[in-house]
DNA sequence: CCGTATCCTAAAAGATACTG
DNA sequence: CAGTATCTTTTAGGATACGG
């Protein structure tokens, strides 16, 4: 019904995204290149090509979508600057620099849980 | 080389594994079901039936997997009781009971950011 | 410089039937 | 009860070429 999902990413289903408040946050900040890409505007503003070199590994087009989905969502703010040549810079907005502090955590317990992990495996 | 993965979930890209304590924390709680399946644990440990039960639209399949997965990375424990009919049940280990306090602030955060977006898009 | 448009692949997830 | 085994579908993501 109504207007098909032409190009977006993390669905997942309808059903957890109205119910749980958790679901619904991962589906923001989930799949491959969010986060990676929120990261490094921590630090302030950058432009589309500085975020692409950055990232190692990302196209164009998803760093576009990701862009994209993310400003439409309201954890990025994207400025164009009416000049020959173009330049468009991207920031963090106010309500995803609220969830720094988050991922600093969620960071800090995957160094942990790796480092479990190592110990733990001897073999293969 | 050497071993195929099989069906395991949520492999992304080895390069940001090895890299990134960020990706590497995502990967291991990503995908739509884990998170859920570890909420569920949250209160004390429940038998595989009551999992399936509890998490609405998971398919028997699904929940085997991710159980399966999560248990090789010592996310959750499996205890298999010598008995017919089968009992087997399952909890959260030590280091993913830290996980808690980090997805309640992003289940908090999650409330607040769909709280926000509803109020901005009057339209569709 | 900052993207979009197409086409394509791989991986995650679903349906369904069956088993110790 | 607690799963496996197949098979199919969906969707996230990638390659590449082109455009304002």
């Amino acid at each position: 019904m109504g207007k098909k999902k032409e190009n977006s990413t993390n669905s997942i289903n309808a059903q957890y995204l109205t119910e749980c408040d958790l679901t619904y946050a991962v589906c923001k900040i989930g799949g491959r290149w969010k986060l990676l890409i929120l990261c490094k505007l921590e630090d302030g503003k950058l432009r589309f090509s500085e975020l692409r070199d950055r990232i190692s590994g990302i196209t164009e087009r998803m760093l576009t979508l990701q862009l994209r989905e993310m400003e439409k969502e309201g954890l990025v703010k994207r400025t164009v600057h009416a000049q020959v040549p173009p330049r468009v810079d991207y920031e963090l907005t106010e309500i995803v620099q609220e969830l720094i502090p988050i991922w600093k955590q969620l960071e800090k317990w995957g160094h942990k849980h790796r480092k479990m992990i190592q110990s733990t495996e001897v073999d293969d």
